[in-house]
RNA sequence: GUCCCCAUCGUCUAGCCCGGCCCAGGACACCGCCCUUUCACGGCGGCGACGCCGGUUCAAAUCCGGCUGGGGACGCCA
């Protein structure tokens, strides 16, 4: 018997696989082996994925793949006022540009209603729920008047125990919470936490319009679709209690718990807008590799001994719940520069140019064929730290300088510029070079026989080259561009040098 | 306000569970030097922390208590 059901089409055929699209698997009620490793990422779709989100699905997928346990992608869109299809398409790119592949889902709690009306008439049947007519307006009254005397503002159970039962007046259905006693649970993270009963309140499961609300329903999809552990950010470490309780009114297995702290802004403040980016795809868009991204997120709250740089396979092989701190992180976008620097520094030209093409696309460069756009990126991995920059530092091999760093030529006299770049320019035509180290090896020449210091040569070829004093060696340029190209631009130096 | 959680360099963290090897280690950032045809990369070095107060102990970053500080939750949001 089927339950849950794909609704909406996804982004990425690719990336999750369309016959688990199609035909998602899912049983009911096979609740009670808990043996098998299921964990599960439940966002809502009420925005982008943000950093905070991804750290969360890195960490359920790390762990899922580590165990060879089952991850699961799920739609928390039960708010039907402010899910939209827009986010459900970002989380999913998102996901995907971080290779977080799911096994099963995504699932939509949206189509699992009629599941979640047979529970709550479950409870109402079993006397565990009963209806509930007090106004929004009272509430919230009751709510800050509590506040001002300096008490939890909870329902105060006006409804409990109400003989008139109106059913054609609005209602809502509130779950009849233990009141004694305490709910505790042992969080993987954080150990063992307790609330007094006498905190919680009998919280609303079903809404004045029928539909139920977010702490119901995920208690419903993690006991059906057998979740083992739920590992979510430490922001519902507060609901916890309420969910333990619902799992035992429903008489279902209650899963193990890992809360994961916030991940902060600089201000020790929830990493919010104000603090920068924190969308996934933004990082995308500034140049930033997904390695680099999840590099930096694993890391964040997470630590194995001294490691700073794990692979792919060294983060599944390496991570391990027990190791996440419990102490809440600040993001710092300096770390993420250095270890995106390095990923660029040690990746696959080839690789990086796919990547790298949007990028020069943005700048108005489309032809990358001449020159070759690996062989340009071999000349700039150990110089830039985003894709951004990469891009601005690329951008003069497929437009030739336009106009020369006139306070760096200035330093030199004409008639020095012009014989170095005869010099070079004749050499460089006869001579066969085909690497970078010949090519320095012929400047070194040039140095000799002309009674120059390299920087004599160096600077003001760059400049004919690049246009600028700030670019790769000479030689590397050299090669990149061609000879051919880089002779051309020497001539048109010179020849600007008479203007 | 009430409840829950947290507390090592500016930041990410190791060490803490099972006290001594820690006058606290690594990384990012920053500073200096070296390398060098520019910019970078790299190498070397420097700066820099156990929040505070008590207690237990021969001995505490490590155990206990209090305080302070920070975060989170208190919705017919998720």
């Amino acid at each position: 018997m089927r339950i849950l059901q794909i609704r909406s089409v996804v982004s990425s055929p690719n990336y999750f696989p369309a016959a688990q699209i199609s035909r998602p698997t899912f049983n009911f009620p096979g609740v009670s082996s808990m043996s098998e490793l299921r964990v599960r990422f439940a966002p809502s779709p009420t925005g982008y994925l943000h950093v905070g989100g991804a750290r969360t699905a890195l960490f359920n997928w790390l762990y899922a793949r580590h165990f060879g346990g089952t991850f699961i992608l799920r739609i928390e869109d039960t708010d039907t006022e402010r899910s939209t299809q827009q986010s459900v398409d970002a989380i999913l790119q998102g996901m995907e540009w971080l290779g977080l592949d799911c096994d099963e889902g995504p699932f939509f709690q949206t189509d699992n209603f009629p599941l979640y009306k047979q529970h709550v008439q479950k409870l109402l049947d079993e006397g565990k729920a009963y209806r509930c007519w007090c106004r929004p307006e009272e509430l919230e009254a009751k709510r800050e008047a509590a506040m001002a005397e300096g008490r939890k503002p909870k329902y105060d159970g006006t409804c409990r125990r109400r003989q008139d039962q109106p059913l054609d007046q609005p209602h809502v259905i509130r779950f009849k919470a233990p009141q004694e006693g305490e709910t505790a649970f042992d969080d993987l993270i954080k150990g063992r936490i307790a609330f007094p009963n006498a905190e919680l309140d009998d919280l609303i499961i079903s809404r004045t319009d029928g539909t139920p609300t977010y702490n119901f329903c995920v208690v419903i999809d993690d006991a059906l679709m057998r979740i083992s552990h739920v590992i979510r950010g430490d922001d519902h470490v507060n609901n916890t209690p309420r969910q333990i309780q619902l799992y035992e009114a429903l008489g279902y297995p209650v899963p193990i718990f890992a809360h994961v702290p916030m991940i902060l802004g600089s201000d020790k403040a929830r990493l919010s807008k104000r603090h920068g980016a924190t969308s996934v795809i933004a990082y995308r868009d500034m140049g930033y590799l997904p390695e680099a991204l999840n590099n930096y997120l694993v890391r964040l709250g997470w630590s194995n001994g001294d490691d700073e740089i794990f692979s792919r396979e060294e983060m599944v092989q390496k991570f391990d719940i027990a190791n996440v701190g419990r102490s809440p992180s600040v993001f710092n976008p300096e770390k993420l520069n250095w270890l995106n620097a390095h990923y660029i520094k040690s990746g696959d030209p080839a690789r990086l140019a796919d990547l790298l093409q949007p990028h020069l696309a943005s700048r108005g460069v489309t032809d990358t064929a001449t020159p070759d756009l690996a062989g340009v990126i071999s000349t700039l991995q150990e110089r830039a730290q985003t894709l951004e920059e990469m891009a601005d530092r690329a951008l003069f091999y497929y437009q030739a300088p336009q106009n020369y760093d006139q306070a760096a030529l200035a330093k030199f006299d004409k008639p020095h510029l012009a014989a170095v770049f005869t010099a070079v320019a004749a050499k460089l035509s006869a001579a066969a070079v085909t690497t970078a180290a010949e090519c320095d090896a012929l400047f070194k020449e040039i140095c000799t026989e002309g009674g120059w210091k390299m920087p004599q040569v160096g600077q003001p070829l760059r400049i004919a080259l690049s246009g600028s004093t700030q670019a790769p060696g000479i030689g590397e340029i050299v090669m990149a561009l061609g000879v051919t190209e880089a002779v051309a631009r020497i001539e048109r130096a010179k020849a600007a040098l008479t203007d």
